[in-house]
DNA sequence: AATTAGCACTCTGTAGACTTGAGTGCTAAG
DNA sequence: CTTAGCACTCAAGTCTACAGAGTGCTAATT
C-alpha cells in the first residue's frame, strides 16, 4: 500500500516533513484522538488533543488540522457539534504506522510464558486454554483455530470390537490427536476376526499419510474381508472429518461488556457460533496479508463495528490455525495485538514440539 | 410441599372449589396474568385480565382478587399504579398447577424425532447437536451434561508410539468413549517394547470397570516394566478424567435475545462459561427433585431474574446426565418444558442403544 | 356476601420549553 | 501559519405539564 518509513519521534520535524503520507503533527493529533477514544468511548475535542499531544498550540490550530483530517477520511463527527471520532482508515493509520506492536508488551508476555510454562496435557486442552488465555489477557473474545492434520502421518489404525456387532475405527496421528467413528458390522463377529482386521489396517496406513488412505488392503479370509469393506467407507470419512479445523472460542461474555448496545453483543454472539463463518473469517484475514482488519474491511457487515486481530500458528515453520481476537473496533490495538502475537509465537512452538521429540 | 391433586379444567367448579390452595377464579387469574407476562414482557392490567380469561366480572373485581393474590405472594407490583407481575412463586404455581406439560407439544416433539433420525455419528456430536436442536427449539440458552462413563467398561487399552521416546495411552470405553494421554518416557524405547506392554495393559483391563484400574499389570522384562510404570500414573489420570463430565452450550446468543438489560447478559453468559457451575447447577436441581428452577430456587445469585428446565438422561433407566435450558424466569414453560423433556428422551434412548446393540 | 360503578389517587412516560456545556467553524488580526 | 474572539450548533439535562394506565376505596346494587 504506502511506502514503509521508519516512525520518527514527533521532535524530529522541522519542515518538509511529509512521513507516510500524513505530516508529523496531523499523525500525532491523530494519534491522540485515537488513543483518547479508544480509552474513553467518547469523541474528542481540541482541547482534549492540546493537553495530550503536549503541542504548544492553541486549540483553534488543532481544528483546523482536525478539520483536514476529517476531509481526508481519517476521522468523522457523530454531529455538528462533536469531538472527532476515528474512522476505520484512521484506526487503520493508528495500528499501521502509529503503534509499536511490542511496545508495553512486557509484562502480558511474561504472563504468556508463565502459562505455557505450566500447561500441560492434550493439544485440545492446551487450545482451549490458550484461547481463555488470550480472552482473559484482553478482555475481548478469542478464537483459535487448530491446526488442520492434512500434513500429519498416521501413527496409528485400530478396531476394537465394542460390542458383539460393533466395532470402534481409530485412526491416531503423529500428533496425538485421535479420530474415530463407531461402525455396525450388521452381524455378529468374532473378536479374534476383528483384530486380525485391525491389524491388517494398521500395518497397511501405519506411517501414511491421512490424505493416502484410499488404496484399502484385502484379506483372502472373507470374514475379515467383510469386517474390512464395512469400515472403509468410515475410515475415508474420518480422514476428511480430520481435515476440518476445531474451534475454540474463549470468553464471549466480555463481548457483552465491549459493546453497550444489547443487539450487536446478540448479532456478534450468533457469529461465534456459526464456527465455520469464524474460520473462514480468520482464513480470508491472514490470506489477505494482515494481521488486523478493522470494521468494514474484512467482508462481514455483522463484524462492521468490529476489529479481528489474526495472529498465524506455524508448526515447524509451516502455516497451521490461527489464533484471533475478536473485540469492538475500538478496541486497544498495542495490547491485543502483543497479546494475540505472544499467544500466538507460544502457541506455535509448543505444537511443533508436541508432534516430535518432547525433550524434557 | 403441597397436596397433589389432579388438576379440573375451569368449568367444574361450584361452590366450595378450594383446589389445591387457590380458587378455581384465581388461578384462572394468575394463569392469564403470568400467559400475558411471558408474552409481552409488560404488567398485565385488571381489565387485560378480564379480556384474557373471558370471565364475565368487571375489572374491579379482578383488582381485589389480585391484591388478595398479590397478599399471598403470587403477584407483585413494579409500582404503585401499574399491573402486576408474577413472583416467582406466581410462575411456580403455574408451572406446578396450570401447565400440562405435553399440551402444545406436538410440533415439537415431531421435529425432535425428525432430528434423532437423521442425526449420526460419535457421542459428542450428537450431543452438542442436540442442544443446538433445543436451543433452537427454544430459543433459549441450553446445556446439555454428558452422561459421566461410572459404569461404563472398558473395551481397550492401547499405547501408540507417537515417537521414538512418547508413546499415546489410549482407554477405549464400551460406549465408543476415547481417553488419551500423551506421556514422555524420557529415553528411545523400542516400538516392539511398547507392543508387548500395550498388550499386557489391555489383556489385564479389558472388561474392567474405570475405577478398577488401579492394580497395574508387571513384566519381568525390564524394559516393558519401564514404560508400564511411566504409563500408570496417566492411567489412573485418565480414569478420573473421564468421571468428569463433559458440557454442551447451545445458542448463548439466544440470551442477548431473552434479557435485555446488557449487564445481565454479561453475567449470565460468564456462568455459562464456567462450566463447573453450570455442571453442579443442574446437579443440584435434579436432585431437589425438580425439573424447572425459578428465580431463586435455585441458590445460584447471579441467575436470579433465569428460569432452569432441567430433564435427565438415562441410559438403561440409570440416571446418567441432563439436558438443561437456560432462560429468563418469564420464559415460555410449557414449550420449554416440552422441547426439554422431548430432547431429553429421545437422547436418553439414542445413548441407550449406541452403547450396546446397533440394530438397524 | 359478592359484585360493581364511580371516583380520587398514584405513578410512568412523553412532549415541549429552556438552559447548559462542549465543541465547532469562521474571520480578522498578529 | 497561528490564534483570539465570536457566533453557531447540537446533545443532554432539567422542569413543567399532561395524558394514560392502573390501582384502591367506598357506597350502592344484586
Amino acid at each position: 500500500m504506502s511506502a514503509k518509513r521508519t516512525k520518527d519521534s514527533a521532535l524530529s520535524g522541522s519542515a518538509g516533513e511529509q512521513a507516510t503520507e500524513l505530516s508529523d503533527r496531523r499523525s500525532s493529533i491523530l494519534e491522540a484522538v485515537v488513543s483518547e477514544y479508544i480509552q474513553s468511548a467518547q469523541p474528542v475535542g481540541s482541547s482534549h488533543v492540546v493537553t495530550a499531544t503536549g503541542l504548544s498550540v492553541s486549540p483553534a490550530t488543532i481544528r483546523s488540522e482536525m478539520a483536514l483530517l476529517e476531509q481526508e477520511g481519517y476521522l468523522t463527527q457523530p454531529h455538528t457539534s462533536a469531538g472527532r471520532v476515528p474512522t476505520d482508515k484512521g484506526y487503520r493509520f493508528f495500528v499501521d504506522h502509529l503503534t509499536t506492536p511490542q511496545g508495553n508488551a512486557a509484562p502480558q508476555v511474561k504472563k504468556v510464558r508463565n502459562f505455557f510454562d505450566h500447561i500441560h496435557g492434550e493439544m485440545e486442552h492446551v487450545l482451549e486454554e490458550s484461547s481463555n488465555l488470550l480472552a482473559n489477557l484482553t478482555s475481548y473474545a478469542s478464537v483459535v483455530v487448530a491446526p488442520g492434520h492434512t500434513t500429519t502421518e498416521i501413527a496409528s489404525v485400530q478396531l476394537v470390537a465394542l460390542s458383539a456387532t460393533s466395532v470402534l475405527v481409530l485412526i491416531v496421528l503423529s500428533d496425538g490427536t485421535v479420530e474415530k467413528s463407531t461402525v455396525d458390522l450388521g452381524s455378529a463377529v468374532d473378536a479374534g476376526i476383528v483384530a486380525e482386521a485391525s491389524n491388517l489396517l494398521n500395518a497397511t496406513y501405519k506411517g501414511a499419510q491421512l490424505q493416502s488412505l484410499s488404496a484399502a488392503p484385502t484379506s483372502p479370509n472373507a470374514e475379515v474381508q467383510q469386517v474390512l469393506a464395512a469400515v472403509t467407507g468410515p475410515l475415508s470419512l474420518l480422514s476428511k472429518d480430520a481435515g476440518e479445523s476445531q474451534v475454540f472460542v474463549g470468553g464471549p461474555s466480555k463481548l457483552a461488556d465491549a459493546f453497550d448496545a444489547v443487539e450487536t453483543v446478540r448479532s456478534v454472539l450468533s457469529i461465534l457460533e456459526q464456527q465455520l463463518v469464524v474460520v473462514s473469517l480468520l482464513r480470508d484475514v491472514l490470506s489477505s496479508g494482515l494481521s488486523v482488519a478493522i470494521g468494514h474491511e474484512h467482508g462481514y457487515e455483522p463484524l462492521a463495528s468490529c476489529a479481528v486481530i489474526v495472529a498465524p500458528l506455524e508448526i515447524d515453520g509451516k502455516a497451521a490455525g490461527a489464533v484471533g481476537l475478536l473485540g469492538p473496533t475500538r478496541m486497544h490495538y498495542p495490547a491485543a495485538m502483543a497479546a494475540a502475537n505472544a499467544v500466538g509465537q507460544e502457541l506455535s512452538e509448543r505444537l511443533s514440539t508436541l508432534g516430535h521429540e518432547v525433550d524434557h
